[in-house]
DNA sequence: GCTATTACGGTACGAGCGTACCATGAAAGG
DNA sequence: CCTTTCATGGTACGCTCGTACCGTAATAGC
């Protein structure tokens, strides 16, 4: 056999070149052979590592959800100073910031993930389960890190965890649109995120809110 | 001169089937000839009504924002029993549940307010400015309504108004297109709106919450 | 009654798209 | 060594899109 490539890899290269075009050009203007010109490869090999342009799309949403889950980790690891497992409320802080446009990746995020929703409404081809599904892993981490706190005495006993799970995901995603657009800031959005987490943890003293 | 047509009235009439088309095949996988068939018109005269796509783009989003605002302004009106105005609590409740897809007409709309902000993000020509200018004038009212309600003792002084303003906003806008994309039903997306509602407006007996 | 203007139909053009097809170095297996 | 298989390049086809161009029935103003 020939010369052996790791697959793999290539695909990781033309998926981030997708994403890098998309965040450019618009999801839907992104075509193969941009992409192809992109990531300094011909139109050809695009088609090869991904056969059609739906499996290219899949592709990148999935390449953005692993990026995705890799740095809200990173924050996560990053925040427990000390030996010990980190605090309900600095894992909900890690995952709520990482939906916020503040620096060039996360901007990425937040403008394909909104795109990627969009096509997803409309084009039976881009399956929203696997974006459903993602969602849901995320809001059910949410909901077991509130418990946890409630369990500590740290959070409210009257608030209801799986509402205000689905809450804060959801107002994280729609803040991070919302500054996108050019609605609110980006310190109006987190100043909102940092609200309803004081909101939540009345007696937690905070001692980061998200910058780096 | 020749016969005289409502220019206006043509031009919603195409604008309703773009929204139609749209809602149907997505916002960018509808061309001009589309929109011309759904209309029932030829396509020189969609080109004729709106010189260019970027113009019709534009045409359908406006078509899109003042039927939010009739729906929104009927819904109100319909609240007031007797003879006095609207109390915050119902105005605030009549605009939020506006943005969830409940019906057929609403679920476009929420469709349709994503595919136009995706679109917009990456595409100059869309212009972002008159959606951000809707918005500001929804969040707006909104806050002004959470005042007159702390001003009648309805909602806890210690609240703030425009945080709490931006934060409905979004998170309905965001519980709308989480519901589109199966990520929480309606029922759900209802309760996390009437949730916090009761948390803004603790002593206000709720004797609607959003059902024609 | 002529004329200028309005409202519309049909159609052709150039560009760009995704996809399919054909060819070919290069290295692993026998 | 020779053959098979992998990784890649190039290119042409068919389609659809937005736009531009040409034509024309009908009517309001003079």
């Amino acid at each position: 056999m020939p010369r052996r490539v790791d697959h793999d890899e290539r695909r990781r290269q033309i998926a981030d070149a997708l994403v890098r075009t998309a965040a450019r050009r618009g999801l839907h203007a992104t075509g193969m052979r941009e992409v192809a010109a992109e990531a300094g490869v011909s139109l050809r090999l695009v088609q090869y590592y991904f056969g059609t342009k739906e499996e290219l799309l899949l592709g990148g949403m999935q390449y953005l959800a692993v990026q995705f889950g890799e740095r809200a980790m990173a924050r996560i690891r990053q925040s427990r100073q000390g030996g010990g497992p980190a605090i309900p409320r600095d894992v909900l802080s890690a995952i709520l910031t990482q939906a916020l446009p503040a620096d060039d990746e996360r901007r990425t995020f937040t403008l394909l993930s909104t795109a990627y929703l969009a096509l997803s409404l409309t084009d039976p081809a881009l399956a929203i389960s696997p974006l459903v599904r993602n969602s849901n892993a995320v809001s059910d981490v949410l909901a077991a890190q509130l418990r946890a706190a409630q369990a500590d005495g740290d959070m409210p006993a009257d608030l209801n965890p799986d509402l205000e799970a689905v809450s804060l995901m959801t107002m994280s995603a729609g803040l991070g649109t919302s500054v996108l657009a050019g609605h609110s800031s980006l310190e109006q959005a987190q100043a909102v995120i940092d609200y309803h987490l004081r909101r939540l943890f009345p007696h937690v003293g905070q001692h980061d809110s998200g910058r780096p």
